[in-house]
Formats: C-alpha cells, structure tokens, sequence
DNA sequence: GTAGGTGCAAAGGATTTGCTTAAAC
DNA sequence: GTTTAAGCAAATCCTTTGCACCTAC
C-alpha cells in the first residue's frame, strides 16, 4: 500500500463517522506532509470500498456520504443525522419477504436498507 | 396543472418501470407539440416527488433512477435490474429492529430500503 | 525494468438556477 | 392583473479520466 493510501486509511477513523469525498479529502490535507489529490482520495475510497472496508451510507447535498464499516458479516447501517455517527445494524431483509418477492416472481439479488435518526447526544440536543 | 407536467405525467406509464430524468425528457419530447425544457422535466419530477407519486428507486450510472409510486400506505420497492419493471413491497422495518436501534440510543426517523432482482421474464431469459 | 499509484488539471455529466416570456385564475 | 410555471441557456457541483512522473518490487 502506498504512502497516499495509508494516511487516506489513516484518516478516515479521526472524522468518526460518515464523510463525504471532499470532507475526506480536507482532513487528508489538513495533515502535514505534501499535498493529496482529490483524484487520488476518490481512488482511495473506490478501493476501499470495493475491499470492504468503506461503504456509502446514502448522500448528503448531492454527493456520496461515506463510513468506516466492519469488513464482517452483512448488516446494513444507522446514521445520524444530527453528526453523522454511524452504527451497524442487523439485516431486516428475512425470508419472509424474499419468499414474498419470490412468489411475485421476482428473485433478489442485491438489496440496500440505510437507516436515518438521531443518536442519544443530538437527541438530547434537540429535546 | 400545466399541460407540460400533464404531458409528463402523461409519459411516466408509458415507460413501465424505473427511468432517469434523461429517459423521460426523451420520452416526453419524443411526443407531439413543442418541445419540453430538461428543467420542466426536473421540476415536475421534483414536484411528483414530493407529492408521492414518484418515488427515487436507486441510481444507474451517476444518475437517479426514478419510478411510478403508489401514493398509499408506507412501501418500498423492488426494481428488476434487467427490464427496470418495479414493484412495491412490505416495509421489512419492523418493531425489533427499530427497538435494537432505541437500545443503542438512536431514535429511527427515516430509511430507505431498495432490493433489487430480476423479474419472471428476465430471469428466464437469463437462465 | 515494469507495473501500479500519484498529482494536477481538464473533461464529463447530471442537476439546478436566472431570467424573460407565456399562460392560468 | 397577478401569480405560477415554462423554456432556454449558462452555471455549478461531484466525479472521473488523461497523462507524465515517480516509487516499489
């Protein structure tokens, strides 16, 4: 992995919860050390994303909100929308409805489910 | 209502299933009279949006895939991937997986599900 | 020595907005 | 007569790509 990579790795823990590209690539840039490229940054979560290790938990003024996510078992995620911490959460899609979908005719291949609220600070926040 | 988002609304069955705002300006010039401004388009999609008779259901190729919604009670869909015919089913949202999320402190406000397959015919077409 | 990655800048595309004109109530 | 929307074009924004250079194996 190359040095680019490792401080674009290395940053996405610091925001903490999901980012868009261009948040990532400010913190990338804020770091000491020579300048990162926007091109180089998308790249990055391109691949990571493609690893696992990232995922787009849905978009936010047009452009793609990212997250760190547990390259694990399959869940879907939680955001708040207050600051955009992020949580992992089971998969509600069951046998039940794919049977369901099955029976209309339909069989599933992929399937996204994004969860939207508040976490416990922004909620007490906002009380 | 104007008669372009008429000749819109008019032009939305006649896809059958999911469509970009670029096929249905297609479509929607393709027809007789004057031609339909890429904006109108937009904002009537926007406006049939909000109303809830339209409904985003994903994305292809950097651009918003939209579809005919039932205006009804709460659903979601499934958007076949070969012809882009949709369906609406159940919200698999259910009363565990929202408490799961209140005991992680989170207060569920919105969400989004999307699955995706391939309906009867394109399925036997594969096969 | 070669393959892959980077940085910069420019290209590409989708969507939005401004402003003037036309239509509806 | 006023308000709302249309139409056209330009602008904006996110994202991708081309290309030359550099780094690592």
């Amino acid at each position: 992995m190359s040095a680019a990579r490792l401080r674009i790795a290395a940053s996405v823990p610091s925001i903490g919860g999901a980012f868009t590209a261009e948040d990532l690539h400010e913190v990338v840039s804020a770091g000491d050390g020579p300048g990162i490229g926007v091109a180089t940054v998308y790249r990055a979560v391109a691949a990571m994303t493609a690893a696992g290790s990232l995922a787009a938990v849905g978009a936010r003024d047009g452009s793609t909100l990212y997250a760190l996510c547990t390259g694990g078992e399959h869940h879907h995620h939680l955001v708040c929308t207050g600051c955009g911490t992020v949580v992992g959460i089971g998969c509600p899609i069951d046998g039940a409805l794919r049977r369901s979908a099955e029976e209309a005719g339909y069989t599933v291949t992929s399937h996204e489910v994004t969860l939207y609220g508040l976490c416990r600070d922004c909620s007490g926040k906002r009380a």
